[in-house]
DNA sequence: TGTACATCAGTGAACGCGCGTTCACTGATGTAC
DNA sequence: TGTACATCAGTGAACGCGCGTTCACTGATGTAC
C-alpha cells in the first residue's frame, strides 16, 4: 500500500485525536488497542507502525488533550477582558455540558488519577502538560506576582476539576447540579478581581450569559 | 472445614477491608480477584461464597472507604472547636503523607473519576456516600442555613480531592507541595469564619501545628 | 518517459497471558438423634 | 454424653474470553535506472 510521508502523518495524528477522545470516555484503561485502531478505521495490527507500545499512544493522546485545553483557554481570554478572563475560563468549565462528556472534556478530572498510578514516564508526561496549563492559567491574572498567580490558577484549576469529578459521580440529577453550583460559585469567588465583590455581581448583573454561551462550549477543551 | 457463623463474617469484612486499601491504591481495575483474596489470607476459588461478583466487592470496599473517612472527620471535628473544625479537616487531608498514602486515603481522589464511569449501581452506590459526607461536613458550619452549608461543604471537598489528585499527578517534589499549598490556602479560605481573616490567623498565629499533628494522621481515613 | 524493483503502511491470523468465574472436592465443625 | 451424618467456607484446577503484542503477508506507490 506504500503511502507518502504526509499519509502516514496524517493517520499517526487521526489514531492519537480519536484515542484522546475515547480514553477520556473510557478511562485509560478502559478500551483496547483493537477498538482505538478502528475508531480510527483501521485495523488493529498496523498499530505497531505508529507506537512502541499501548502506554505510548496513551502519552500522545493525553498530551493531545492537555494542549487542546491549554490552547482553548488561551483563545477564550484573548477574547475576554482581562478582568474577566478567569472567570470566562470557570464558567465554560464547570457546565453539564462539560460534565456529560468527557471525551471532549479536560483530560484531568477523566484520567488525572489513573494516571498518577501510572509509569513514572506517563505520570511526568502528564505532570508536564499540567504545569504548562497552570502557567498559561496564571498568565491570565493580573496585578499578582507569578508565584501568588500561579498559586491561585493551581486552586481554581483543583477546585473545578474536583469539582467534575464530583459532578459525575453525582450522575445529571439535582445533586449533580448542586454541586457544579458550588464549585462554580467557588472557584468564581477565588477568580474575582481582588476585592471579592465580583461573586455577586457576576451572577446578577447579566455578565455571564455572554460568557457561558453555547458558542464557547462548542469549541470544546 | 465449616465456620461459624461469626468466623465467616469476619472473614467478609476482612476481605472488604483489605481490598478497600488496595483497590484505592491499584484503582478499581487495578487488582484481580485472586490477589484480592491473597491479599486477606485466601486463596481467589472461595471468593464466591462471600460476593456475588467482583463488581459487589468493589461496591462493599468503596462504602467501607467512605464511611471510614467520614466518620474519621466526625471523630476529628468533635475533638476540635466549632470555628476551627472546617480547617482542622483540611488541614489533616491536604498532608503529603495523605498524598502518598493513596491506600489508607480518601476514596473520591483515588476511585472517583473511574466510578462515574461504572455502572449505574455502582456509580449510585458511591454518590449516596458522597451525598452523606457532603452532609457530615456542611453540619461542621455554623451559621448558615442548611443548603449554604451544604454547598460550602461541596466545594470544600472539591478542592481539597482535586488538590490531591494533582498532587499525586506532580510526583512529590516541589511541584507537588506548591500544589498542596495553593489547595490548603483555597480550602483554608473557604473554610475559614465568614469574616475571612482566619487564613492569615491561621499561618501565624500558631493554631495549625496542633491540627495538623502527626496523630490525627495516623488515625487515617 | 517508461519499466522493474524496493518499500512499508496496513491486514488478519495467531501468540501467550491474565482475568473473572465455575466447579468438583475437602474436611473441620455444627447438629440431629 | 456419644455417635453418625450434613453442612459449607475454603481449595485449586479449569473454563472461556479479551487483551497487548508479534508476524508473515499484501499491494499501491516511491524510486532507481
Amino acid at each position: 500500500m506504500r503511502y507518502s510521508r504526509e499519509h502516514k502523518l496524517e493517520t499517526h495524528a487521526r489514531i492519537v485525536k480519536r484515542a484522546s477522545v475515547r480514553l477520556r470516555e473510557k478511562g485509560a484503561h478502559g478500551i483496547g488497542v483493537a477498538d482505538l485502531m478502528k475508531d480510527a478505521g483501521l485495523t488493529h495490527g498496523g498499530f505497531y507502525a505508529h507506537f512502541d507500545s499501548r502506554e505510548a499512544l496513551v502519552i500522545e493522546a493525553f498530551v493531545h488533550a492537555m494542549d487542546r485545553s491549554t490552547e482553548r483557554w488561551r483563545k477564550l481570554a484573548e477574547q475576554t477582558p482581562p478582568d474577566q478572563r478567569m472567570a470566562a475560563i470557570v464558567d465554560s468549565y464547570l457546565t453539564p455540558a462539560h460534565r456529560d462528556d468527557p471525551g471532549h472534556g479536560c483530560a484531568i478530572p477523566a484520567l488525572g488519577a489513573e494516571i498518577a498510578r501510572e509509569s513514572p514516564k506517563t505520570r511526568k508526561a502528564f505532570a508536564a502538560k499540567l504545569d504548562q496549563m497552570i502557567d498559561m492559567l496564571a498568565a491570565q491574572i493580573p496585578d499578582v506576582s507569578r508565584k501568588a498567580a500561579r498559586k491561585q490558577a493551581a486552586a481554581v484549576i483543583a477546585t473545578m476539576m474536583g469539582t467534575l469529578v464530583m459532578a459525575r459521580v453525582a450522575g445529571n440529577g439535582e445533586f449533580s447540579e448542586e454541586i457544579l453550583n458550588a464549585g462554580r460559585e467557588a472557584a468564581l469567588g477565588r477568580a474575582a478581581s481582588s476585592k471579592r465583590v465580583a461573586k455577586n455581581t457576576a451572577s446578577k448583573k447579566g455578565r455571564r450569559p455572554a460568557l457561558t454561551s453555547r458558542r464557547l462550549l462548542a469549541l470544546r477543551y
